[in-house]
RNA sequence: GGGCAAGUAGCUCAGUUGGUCUAGAGCAUCUGCCUUACAAGCAGAGGGUCGGGGGUUCGACUCCCUCCUUGCCCA
């Protein structure tokens, strides 16, 4: 222990020393050949365009806990570390980079675009994961992978290959969800919905050569264009017998019929309903159902086209405006309505959703759900919150088919060949489709300029991190560490992540890929709402990090969220600042001083009078027996509480033991003895006793503050670099080494030293002055207990003196009754006895009030004869206590009302 | 409209299968302390009819019903 030590804790050099540290005796690799038990979890992998936000450092605190807990629980872990190409989003942000010089990704074409996306993805594409390190992240990373990397690539294609010759995966006309800026389909997940005030607009519809109408409500006047039929409810009496009729569509002037349908709800516009089966998802539906022809009226980058006219080339919603106008002027307009409804929003650009009419292709999901359905359901895979399997079960009864070409270039090219005449198959490449296609060798093919939605890569996530190939049955990594045990995500991907990861692996190697499935809290701020950059309402973590410390930001993060809830905390952006790491800066603070008192103490030694040898305690202190079952019982609890993942519990259970338990009492009774003896050897027994138990302290929060517990274990124990407090066996409670006895004794020492510094603060004593204090204890074993811990109670009540059970108490005191202890405090200078008075007759009215309602309990016959009759023996018990507290009190009430007569 | 959460001290939350709780903690507030590990600290104090109403029970913060409020997801 020759370092000094500095009086506060600064985190800032420790932190990047220790971490390279790690990495340098490799401490994160995992070996598949090892023989011991595997732990293992798929780190989520963040978007390469991604910088590390809240929700990042929860999710991998979270991950860390458990790989260090596991880690030195002696199992051999590995963490899976990598990131995700993130299609669109990469794409967009390459194209900005270009476009800041003129260039768009069509001047490049294709092949040199994605050259430049590369170059972009080689230069930043690291930065996420190189700020997850200063979280203390301890993943393999020599397993880092990168989902557009060959061996994921190559997974990518051929999965999708087998699904397609298994009839799984399909072409289809759909209507989808089209983002005209990104000019690409969008899954159902990437659209949000958001309520926007519109307008009804209520259209003529002529019935041909007649001044006839019938009126339609629509939401979108310029998709009449498209109008294919107007359809009514075949029970709405009020148009029963138009069915069958035409009206003329206005300002297009096409003719087309009325039909009947379901659909066409009585109550909503005029009960009439246009139907655009190029336009709506819905009128596609009926579309078919009615075999209407579909009319797309609009351009993939939102204009209307060329069957429009007039509007040909105009936005839509400039044009719905001109429409609008167009149509009052012909009198075709019959009123508008406010009318506020959902609107679907693209989550990367912003813009409207347009539905659209498109050449897709989509996995048949129904097949690959029954299975994945049912091992939840089975609790093969365990969610927590529980409460999340619900959702599970609603989306996968009623899944629908994946939408999964994206018309992006940056991506997993589909691998489809199409011949002229318009045959296709999937292939590996072009000789094998040729061969496929037995075609010959000169005959040219194309291939599909889709590439694959990102989420496909994703859920083979399981398999590519462990770098297995199709059929692949000798793959070691798989073999060792497949299923992994704990996925920890945010429950908004629980869709289109983690469910597809569950149906990939079973259809594959048919096998889970997980066994539990962690779902992160939300992170808010202090008004409600989601961190998030569009809302600049987030601080740059490093920056809090940089502030408070990695072990701080860590411990703060966890202890303030709760399973299952969201967390709420006070933010300020302009300042960079998150007020509430306080609690996880200040208890590092705490350990820090902790050790530096221990270290003091120790160095203080005279060695020449110590024989260092002698580590055997010949004879525990009752304060030492007390922090051994202390000690245990909290371990017990910590790790009862990490194998259900009640993290925050977790936290809890470790600031309160090491705070309360090891600082203000174990160590303040530590410093008594102390100063109690001149034995070196003695003091050299007690204080190396306290280290052990520091050092099993240090363990105990290894996992969630692993650096403070890294550089203290090196200061205080003297290792080696190459040592590492991670591969210290996780400290196991013993319930042997518990007492309740202990833990009750002690609690009324405690509670009677709390009185006495109440007593004293109630007559504002300052705390330079010491007065004697008088005991009477009725209980043997609680008195023995007490005088053997006679001296710490003096110290820690200040108390010049502590005579137990003396047969002469002075007559200047004040008195209080805690749990039948009798406590008077000897006063130098007179009693306020009116205030005195006072605070008696409040504590006797106090119990009275108690014990009233315990007799009226007691007295119930059906109370004793149905309640357990510990609770009954525990009443009474209780009863007997405070009637004797209160005779006491009253007792002390009338000696000094003596005093006052 | 359907589903899922949640409403406990000024704020953020604990409170396991109903009784060992006379409902706790941290922050904030107030009062005293530079007590030789820590003022990022120590000691003490105040603050709650556990969202409203009803029910089950000997007994409800805890279970059931209903209403109100808030958040999230889906349509």
């Amino acid at each position: 222990m020759e370092h000094e030590i500095s009086k506060s804790y600064s985190p800032e050099n420790i932190e990047l020393r220790w971490y390279n540290q790690w990495l340098e005796n490799n401490i994160f690799k995992a070996d598949e050949k090892s023989s011991k038990d595997s732990y293992s979890i798929l780190m989520p992998p963040p978007n390469v365009t991604g910088i590390l936000h809240f929700g990042h450092v929860l999710n991998i605190t979270i991950q860390d806990i458990y790989i260090r807990w596991k880690r030195m629980n002696n199992f051999e872990v590995c963490w899976f570390p990598g990131t995700d190409h993130a299609g669109i989003a990469t794409q967009a942000r390459v194209e900005k980079e270009l476009a800041k010089e003129g260039i768009s990704r069509y001047d490049l074409g294709r092949e040199k675009f994605v050259d430049q996306v590369w170059q972009w993805r080689e230069k930043y594409g690291g930065i996420i994961l190189e700020q997850m390190q200063k979280l203390g992240v301890s993943a393999d990373w020599s397993r880092t992978l990168f989902t557009m990397d060959e061996s994921a690539s190559n997974l990518v294609r051929d999965v999708f290959i087998k699904l397609f010759d298994e009839g799984l995966i399909y072409k289809g006309k759909r209507i989808i969800n089209w983002s005209p800026l990104s000019q690409t389909a969008l899954s159902d997940e990437e659209v949000e919905y958001k309520e926007v005030k519109e307008h009804l607009y209520f259209l003529k519809y002529h019935f041909p050569n007649s001044e006839e109408h019938l009126i339609v409500a629509t939401v979108r006047p310029e998709t009449i264009f498209g109008d294919v039929a107007v359809a009514v409810n075949p029970n709405d009496e009020r148009y029963k017998h138009l069915i069958g009729k035409t009206v003329i569509v206005p300002l297009v002037n096409r003719e087309i019929p009325i039909i009947a349908d379901e659909y066409a709800d009585p109550v909503f516009g005029t009960g009439c309903v246009k139907i655009t089966p190029a336009h709506d998802p819905n009128d596609f539906q009926i579309g078919e159902r009615h075999n209407l022809p579909q009319i797309n009226s609009i351009n993939p980058d939102g204009t209307l086209n060329e069957v429009t006219g007039e509007y040909n080339g105009i936005e839509r919603f400039r044009a719905r405006k001109l429409i609008v106008v167009k149509l009052e002027e012909l009198g075709l307009l019959s009123k508008v309505d406010d009318y506020t409804h959902n609107v679907g929003f693209s989550q990367r650009g912003g813009e409207v959703i347009e539905p659209y009419l498109s050449d897709q292709w989509f996995v048949k999901m129904q097949p690959l759900a029954e299975k994945a359905l049912n091992i939840v359901k089975r609790k093969y895979i365990r969610f927590y919150p529980n409460h999340w399997v619900k959702t599970f079960e609603h989306w996968m009864e009623n899944i629908r088919d994946w939408c999964i070409s994206r018309q992006l270039w940056w991506g997993h090219r589909i691998p489809v060949y199409y011949t002229e005449d318009g045959s296709f198959v999937a292939a590996k490449n072009e000789t094998e489709a040729r061969n496929k296609l037995n075609l010959k060798e000169e005959v040219p093919l194309r291939q599909d300029e889709d590439v694959l939605d990102t989420w496909f890569s994703s859920w083979l996530w399981p398999l590519t991190t462990m770098r297995w190939q199709m059929n692949d049955n000798e793959n070691e990594t798989v073999m060792k560490f497949l299923p992994t045990d704990l996925l920890v995500t945010a429950p908004d991907i629980i869709f289109f992540w983690v469910a597809r990861m569950i149906m990939a692996t079973l259809y594959l190697v048919d096998e889970l890929p997980f066994r539990e499935v962690y779902f992160t809290s939300t992170i808010r701020d202090g008004k409600g709402r989601k961190l998030s950059k569009s809302l600049g309402n987030s601080p740059d973590p490093l920056n809090i990090i940089a502030k408070y410390g990695s072990d701080a930001v860590r411990f703060t993060m966890v202890y303030l969220s709760p399973l299952g809830q969201d967390i709420k905390m006070d933010v300020d952006v302009k300042a960079q600042d998150i007020p509430s790491m306080e609690i996880g800066r200040n208890f590092a603070n705490k350990i820090w001083n902790a050790a530096r008192f221990l270290k003091l103490k120790y160095e203080q030694l005279d060695f020449s009078n110590i024989n260092i040898k002698f580590d055997a305690k010949s004879k525990f202190s009752f304060a030492d027996k007390w922090i051994v079952s202390k000690l245990h019982s909290a371990l017990i609890r910590v790790n009862e509480s990490l194998d259900n993942y009640k993290l925050n519990e977790f936290t809890k259970l470790i600031y309160d033991f090491i705070w309360k338990d090891f600082c203000d009492w174990y160590l303040e009774s530590v410093k008594v003895a102390f100063s109690e003896t001149s034995n070196e050897q003695d003091k050299f027994i007690d204080i190396t006793f306290a280290l052990s138990i520091f050092e099993d302290i240090l363990s105990l929060i290894h996992p969630v503050m692993p650096f403070i517990s890294e550089e203290l274990w090196h200061l205080l124990f003297q290792k080696g670099n190459v040592e590492s407090i991670s591969k210290r066996p996780f400290p196991k409670g013993y319930k042997i080494l518990t007492s309740e006895t202990v833990e009750n004794t002690f609690e009324i020492i405690q509670l009677t030293v709390e009185e006495i510094r109440s007593l004293r603060s109630s007559i504002e004593i300052p705390p330079s002055v010491s007065l004697p204090v008088y005991l009477n204890i009725h209980n043997k074993d609680i008195e023995k207990a007490f005088r053997s811990i006679q001296k710490p109670i003096a110290d820690l009540a200040k108390c010049s003196e502590v005579n137990i059970n003396s047969a002469q108490i002075p007559k200047n005191i004040i008195t209080s009754v805690i749990r039948d202890i009798e406590i008077s405090l000897v006063l130098d200078s007179k009693i306020d006895l009116d205030s005195e008075i006072k605070r008696l007759e409040k504590e006797i009215s106090r119990l009275s009030n108690n014990i009233q309602s315990t007799e009226k309990k007691l007295s119930n016959d059906k109370f004793l004869a149905n309640a357990n009759p510990e609770i009954i023996n525990y009443e009474k018990e209780k009863l007997t206590n405070m009637i004797s507290s209160r005779d006491k009190v009253q007792n002390n009430l009338e000696k000094i009302k003596q005093i006052t007569n």
